[in-house]
DNA sequence: TTCCTTGCAAATCGTTTGCATAATG
DNA sequence: CATTATGCAAACGATTTGCAAGGAA
């Protein structure tokens, strides 16, 4: 792995992350650090955001409405995005990495990970349809 | 929903698709079709993949590399996508749809659904990297 | 004749990249 | 000084869309 230079908008983008639990996108990220920061651009911003999930300091989330989120904290845990208003949350559920030996059952592979997704309405949109 | 009417190239594509298992994209759709339908545009297919995905008469997978893949199986069904050759494999395992049930216990909202893709090295790969 | 569907091309969106300059070690 | 990082803009790949013409009900 090639060694790191220190960078004011890399630790910039990682401190954002971490003060956030809502999972921005590139663009989120962009466009707030551009009040402290006017002159970042785009494109370190995707850079970093590679970077920083390349070397496992975040997590890079594919939640399936075509564009990625960023989440700071790297434990183990699983996400819930809403189909009502696309938020993406955190969920504290019990470990469910048997489901990689039940995978793994039948089949002449070797099954190394998973990535799991709940989707459904959140505590808020639920709220919302019963008014 | 919409009156359907019918098309030549609707039921192609959807044919194509049900006589392949190994879930193509949608550039792999249309360059297989030219060939038998020359003047068939991109449009058209990307058209009819949403649209037969939104009916619920196909299935659009995220995979993570980027392209979304189809797959005309709509029974319930689980994918693996090898990180050494890309393939994206049907596995025949048990249903864990318990998962969600271990999914809300802490959770105040409504979960409905689930996506799950299992990673690793398919059969294949893993005697290649033996030899 | 109504209106869904097509082919084509242009447009869009998220993301990546080339390059000259600036900052770090 | 050697190297990594930045800003900017151009390039990219996947997908969507506007529009005039074609085909199904």
């Amino acid at each position: 792995m090639a060694a790191l230079k220190y960078s004011r908008q890399r630790e910039a983008i990682k401190e954002f992350l971490l003060s956030r639990k809502d999972h921005p996108t590139a663009d989120m990220v962009y466009t707030s650090l551009r009040e402290e920061y006017p002159n970042l651009s785009l494109g370190t911003v995707y850079r970093n955001l590679s970077l920083l999930a390349d070397r496992g300091e975040i997590l890079r989330l594919r939640v399936g409405d075509g564009t990625d989120h960023f989440d700071a904290d790297v434990s183990p845990h699983y996400h819930f995005i809403c189909t009502g208003c696309g938020s993406v949350i955190d969920l504290e559920m019990e470990n469910i990495d048997q489901i990689e030996d039940i995978a793994g059952v039948n089949f002449n592979g070797q099954i190394y990970g998973h990535v799991t997704y709940f989707y459904g309405k959140c505590g808020a949109c639920c709220k919302r349809e019963l008014s």
